[in-house]
DNA sequence: TACTGAAAGTAGACGTTGACTAGTTTCTAG
DNA sequence: CTAGAAACTAGTCAACGTCTACTTTCAGTA
């Protein structure tokens, strides 16, 4: 009869990723230190040896919701033809369908911090801005900005989606409402940033 | 000697104000039902009578914020001359000092529930989109969009000045960056509607 | 005016949680 | 082989949200 291991060996990953379904399933509120330990299979001090506080806990969510979401919106943009519009949209639409899957995720890792961001969750956020960076840096070459511009309207244009997952998130507007937004924003972004350029 | 009397008379009003400068001040997190009790001189039971549990309370603030940036919004674009620029201005500046000033607020209004927001706080939600409806009406009279599309315009309108004010309550970017991206949102966003329009 | 039911508040209890501490087991590097 | 660090256990504590039974006050009506 096989004792279990006085070493987990894994437990970090597996709190997190256990976190990460609760997080989906019944929100940030129904996160609890003791439960994800008690499911684990671990004493419940056991996360603390990984995870000081809860914070820490939520922070290295935070951390890897911003990898992830950076991932996929590079990844959908991999799959799409080289069109500067087209490549907007698939970014966009992946952004909105990460909110749509981790809504409280999504929350967490826009929440309000008393002293800004840890540095881990700051440098993920990063480079989430570093792939919106990117897509827009192909705008450039594709003669849609001036490379000037780049900061500012990378700034605007994930603004925009944020602000847009969130409306969704919150059931302000339904999911297609939020696709037809996208649609919308995309539009009236290329053309203005145009018109701002010949006008 | 006065005793102090057994109602109180106020308490509702006066839980619900201290709620919100804790909010402010301590974040979400240090909001406790028996803390607000304690330093209303009440018993910790006694919120119940006003609020069934810690979420009707946190409801209850959700929903006179939206009543309160709604009224925000109007103030301030009521003192600004009647040109459609300056108006929308106006009313993103609004947005962006409110969410400046109450960060965790603004979080909790938009926060993901589960089954969408109560009645009590979607009517006020919904009370904010009249007012940016309204704004943008006027934009209809100014001959800057066509009627039918106010309502796809003020959704795209209102998501973008809310994920602005979400980079900055998240400590994303600075303030003063996120008055500069509102100067920028809202160039583009007339450039880009009457390219489409007349483009 | 006295009465009565509803509303507002009190007091105590319960289970859960995050956090802390001291001690134990396992791993790892020298 | 051994020492020290890392991982985990077990026990404790204060705080919290919630629930229940009870008491005081208020407001409307007979």
């Amino acid at each position: 009869m096989s004792h279990r291991p006085f070493h987990h060996g894994n437990l970090r990953a597996v709190l997190l990723e256990q976190a990460e379904a609760v997080l989906r399933e019944r929100g940030i509120d129904a996160l609890s230190l003791r439960e994800l330990a008690r499911e684990a299979g671990v004493s419940h001090g056991a996360p603390r040896s990984h995870f000081v506080d809860r914070k820490a806990l939520l922070d290295a969510l935070a951390e890897r919701g911003f990898v992830r979401l950076a991932d996929q919106i590079r990844e959908a943009v991999s799959q799409v033809p080289a069109d500067h519009a087209r490549t907007l949209h698939a970014a966009a639409s992946a952004y909105l369908r990460f909110a749509e899957r981790d809504p409280a995720l999504l929350d967490l890792m826009f929440a309000t911090k008393a002293d800004g961001p840890p540095e881990a969750v700051r440098s993920a956020a990063e480079r989430l801005f570093g792939v919106m960076t990117g897509i827009m840096d192909a705008g450039v070459e594709a003669g849609a900005y001036d490379r000037s511009d780049v900061g500012r309207l990378t700034l605007l244009l994930s603004a925009t989606v944020q602000g847009i997952s969130t409306l969704v998130t919150s059931r302000r507007i339904t999911v297609s409402q939020g696709e037809t937004l996208i649609d919308d924003a995309i539009s009236v972004f290329l053309r203005g940033v145009s018109a701002e350029r010949h006008g």
